[in-house]
DNA sequence: TGGGAGGTACGATGCAAGTCATACCTGGGA
DNA sequence: TCCCAGGTATGACTTGCATCGTACCTCCCA
């Protein structure tokens, strides 16, 4: 059952949602930037300058915490974003890897 | 460049696609089921029974062709579809067990 | 040699996805 | 204290996806 925040628990992570959520090239950035960084790296939403208005970055950040990739945690005035490293590569091993051997595309 | 059929060359299958097309849990299924058989095992499109009409079928067999998936050979008057195992393997290591390692669901 | 089975092509349709503008809430500075 | 920056909620809009029916093509084979 997810919790208030409706993040999954890591057995209830499922394989379609996960690959909805990276089938867009938006969201894979967000998860490939987070793997990027330092193992338990916390980035606020705004961090990642995606070239949309702020409410579609609210939908996606959703849609990642749904499918049970970021974790979102408050802080105080902001929103903190990590990668669920551990819990994605216990459900889908070799998953991250391929999404951080992507190179990002020129544009966007 | 793809060729007359639309199959892509290796270097040429792009993430997004590929993941936008497993993003379908049909098409997820077809892919595990030739994954599940023989090393180079080719099926005819009818041959997974898949609970739609056989336009929806042709429609599913091309994403998955046109996302360097499967390749398709016209056989006579079928046409028999063959999983790119090592095209994939190598482009994405590691997608192919975790596509095999996901129950299918219940229904469908 | 004509059917029928296996596929494709095309148009139409219903619904979900991605996007935005706007309004609103909340906490931290100045 | 008050205002702004960071986020969320909601409703609207557009586009693309999955689906179907129908029409059509092409081999096999009875």
């Amino acid at each position: 059952m997810p919790d208030d925040e409706g993040h999954p628990d890591t057995a209830e992570i499922e394989l379609g949602r996960v690959l909805a959520a990276l089938a867009d090239p938006l969201r894979r950035r967000v998860v490939r930037e987070l793997a990027a960084g330092p193992e338990d790296g916390a980035r606020t939403c705004s961090s990642f300058a995606l070239p949309v208005g702020k409410a579609t970055v609210t939908y996606h950040f959703r849609t990642l915490r749904e499918a049970g990739l970021v974790r979102q945690v408050d802080r105080g005035n902001s929103r903190m974003a990590t990668l669920r490293r551990a819990d994605i590569e216990q459900r889908f091993p070799g998953l991250l890897a391929i999404l951080t051997a992507e190179e990002p595309p020129a544009a966007e």
